[in-house]
This record gives structure tokens, C-alpha cells and sequence, in this order.
DNA sequence: CATGCTGGTGAACCATGGTTCATTCCTTGT
DNA sequence: ACAAGGAATGAACCATGGTTCACCAGCATG
């Protein structure tokens, strides 16, 4: 034996293999998964095309991966707000806000995640996004019917309309130009969470503070 | 010269280019555009693959023909509904049963146009598509706002809002289980419009007879 | 029926882009 | 230093599927 892999090397390892990742994000973020290559990916990265297939056993392989990580941020932020402590309406607000104003400001990325026509294999996993977002919504409707904050509705079916909303309106070809996107995306993302929250049947409810572009953090 | 065409090849060819132009539409409705190949457009309509380009310049025009043809079909009726006489709000009303309706009884080929992954030539023509339903919904809020019957609200992201809950909710990944729809169609298609009403501010107006809702848990 | 065309054919062609693998380069333990 | 692997390489390979084109068939004229 005159071989075990060292620390070192194993650090190099997760380096490279953190690079491939990194760089497929960052195509993924420029053109969309089409843009996703795998000779792109290994110039970007550094490597030589065969390095690829050393980390990940094929580009579908490697594309979900880059996929659940840049999603698993997201729905994360999502889930944190909707798991806090204020009142179910409150917490509804926030996270339209924040879905719909990181939509609107990394709108390249959240193309990819939320519209982008891609193959079906990719598809199975922006299912599974679409629908923990939709589980996210359904669970705050639901918590908000329960302690009579909101009427009663059809949660899932209102939490797939919002689920479908936000996206079309923010980024899908029905999205304002985007010039008044960058203008005044904080008009447009209120506008679609009064939207949404009408829907549900809120009479614009908690009007909170919703006086003047607030931001949510993107 | 010795050849100038008759009527009765016209005819002929005329037929063929139906032909083609139903057989890659049945691809469509029974496996998405994505089964629409060449090879086998050709084999379902009786002709050579090469026939296929004496009609068709290439694919990418016989799809966007395809596409055409059936959304045109689509876009007719919902304009007829939306130019009518009645109250806007009714006429509204119509509008989203007609299209969510119409879009959970074919629910394949509706998924081709409305949210199937194609490739970007397609898009295009989806997109022109879709900006049409968002322009003939955002007619209608106008109508009812300028004659009081509605609030004032952004009505082109309040239309595409609309134009992206309904297909989302019906035929995405969100979509209610199938047998769900299966059973009971009608009751998720007023759910839907309810939200789309509620969206825009309408409180339920012209109800027609929908006082029983369920909430089912996610 | 001969002639001049157009319509039709389908196997070959080609472009794209993912995947492989014989070879080379490095790292480790003796 | 050197042998014994593993890691990296990238040009060749291959699959898919749209497109072409040299050739044949059939219809309209004189």
C-alpha cells in the first residue's frame, strides 16, 4: 500500500468539487440552466471535462445539486419568517414580500428557478421547490383560518394561486418591462402581495405598516 | 411550359398540409410538443420525413403553426366572452370559468401551451399567448373599474397575476391531485376564481351559487 | 405520348453536446 | 528515490434528432 488519501488531498477534493458547484451556480445565475455546459463549466471551474464526471456521475446529477443548494436558501429564508411568532397575517406578508422581492432583484436566478423551460429531470426538482413554497403558504392560510384571522378557504388551491402568481407577474413573460421592475420594484411587489392576499380572501388585512416601500431585506 | 397547377392538386396539397398539420397536433395533445419529432410527425400523417419540409421550412415553424392554430382557438373564445354586453363583472366571472374550465378538461394539451418546458423559438410564441389572455383580463378590470363596478387596482400586474394563478393552479406541479380534479372539477375551478376575484378586489361579485366551500389541509 | 415540371421520398448527413477512457500527472508510504 | 496507486486530462466517441438532396413518381401541356 502506498496510497491513503491525506487530509490535504481530501481538502483539495472538496475544493474542486466546491468550485464545479460554484461555477455552474455562476452559470446558471448568467444564462439559466440552457447556459449550463459541461465544457462551460469546466473552464470556469478550472478543470478538464473529464474532472467533472470524477465528482458528479453525470450533468443531470450535477445540475440538481445546484439546484437544491440555490433553492435550499431560499425556501429557507421562506420557512424561517413563516415559523416565527407573530400573527399568521403578519407573517403572510413577510413572506410574499421577501418571495416576491428577492424574485424581483435576482431575477436571472430566480428565472432559472421558477420558469426557466428545462428538461424533465430538473423539472421533478423545481417541483419539489414549487411545492414546499406552496406547503409554506398553505401552512400560514391554514394557521390563520385556525385562530379566525382569515376566512375559510380552499388553502391549497389559494397557496398554488399565490405560488403562481408571484412568479408570473415578477418574472414570467407577463412581468411589467423591466425598467419599471427596476424603477419601482417595491410598488410592483405590493401590488402582487395585495393581490395575493385579496385572494385569500384578507381584506388587506394586518394593514401593518404598509404605508411606503418598505423593504424586506433581499 | 407544360405544367401550371389545377384545382384538384391544390386541393391534394392543401389536405397534406392539414394533414401534417393535424398529426402534429395530435402529437402534441397526447405527449407535449416534446413529442413532436420530425420522424415521427412524417409517420402519423402518411408522408416522408422529407415531405414535412416542402410545407414547414423546419420544425420550429410547423410547431409555432401548431401552437397558432390551437391558442388562437383558445384566445377566440375568451375574447367572444369578454366582448359581450353584460356587466363586466359577469363578464369576468365567464372569462375565468370558461378558461380554467377549458383548461382542466384538456388538460394536456392546455399544460402544452401553458406551461410544457419548450425551447425558446416556442416561447416566443407562448409568450404572445399569454399576453393576450393577461390583455383580454386586464380589459375587463378596466371595464369594471371605469364604471365603478370594481376597486382601482394596477390592473396589468393585477391581469397577470391572474393569467399565472389560474395555470399553476390547475395544471402545474401544483395542481391539485389529478383525481381530485377528476372528481370534482368544478369545485376547484370556483375555488380559483374565487381567489382571482378576491385578488382583484371583487368581493365575490355576481356570485352564482357557490356557498359551500371546504378547506382541505394540505 | 413525349416533355417539363412539381410533388414526394428516405437514407445519408450534420450539429450539438454529453460521456468515456487511454494516458499522464501527482501524492503517499517505504 | 521509487513504486503504487488515485486524480486529472481532453480528444475521441456516441446518441439524438433536425435537415438535406439526389432521385423517382405523377400530373399538366402541346
Amino acid at each position: 500500500m502506498a496510497y491513503r488519501k491525506t487530509d490535504k488531498v481530501a481538502a483539495r477534493l472538496a475544493d474542486t468539487r466546491r468550485g464545479i458547484l460554484d461555477a455552474a451556480r455562476d452559470l446558471v445565475s448568467e444564462g439559466g440552466f440552457a447556459a449550463v455546459q459541461m465544457t462551460e463549466v469546466a473552464k470556469k471551474a478550472g478543470v478538464a471535462t473529464g474532472t467533472l464526471y470524477r465528482y458528479f456521475s453525470s450533468k443531470e446529477a450535477l445540475c440538481r445539486q445546484v439546484f437544491r443548494e440555490v433553492s435550499a436558501r431560499e425556501m429557507g429564508m421562506l420557512a424561517e419568517i413563516a415559523s416565527g411568532e407573530e400573527a399568521a397575517s403578519e407573517r403572510l406578508v413577510k413572506v410574499l414580500r421577501t418571495f416576491a422581492g428577492r424574485a424581483v432583484r435576482g431575477r436571472r436566478l430566480s428565472y432559472a428557478l421558477l420558469a426557466e423551460p428545462l428538461d424533465v429531470n430538473l423539472a421533478e426538482e423545481r417541483s419539489f421547490f414549487r411545492r414546499t413554497h406552496a406547503e409554506i403558504f398553505a401552512g400560514l392560510l391554514e394557521d390563520g383560518i385556525d385562530n379566525g384571522e382569515f376566512p375559510e378557504i380552499d388553502v391549497r388551491i389559494a397557496a398554488a394561486c399565490i405560488a403562481g402568481a408571484i412568479p408570473t407577474a415578477l418574472i414570467g413573460p407577463l412581468a411589467p418591462e423591466s425598467h419599471e421592475l427596476d424603477n419601482n420594484p417595491d410598488r410592483v411587489v405590493e401590488e402582487i402581495v395585495k393581490f395575493c392576499l385579496g385572494g385569500a380572501g384578507i381584506a388587506l388585512a394586518a394593514g401593518k405598516s404598509n404605508t411606503r416601500e418598505r423593504r424586506t431585506t433581499a
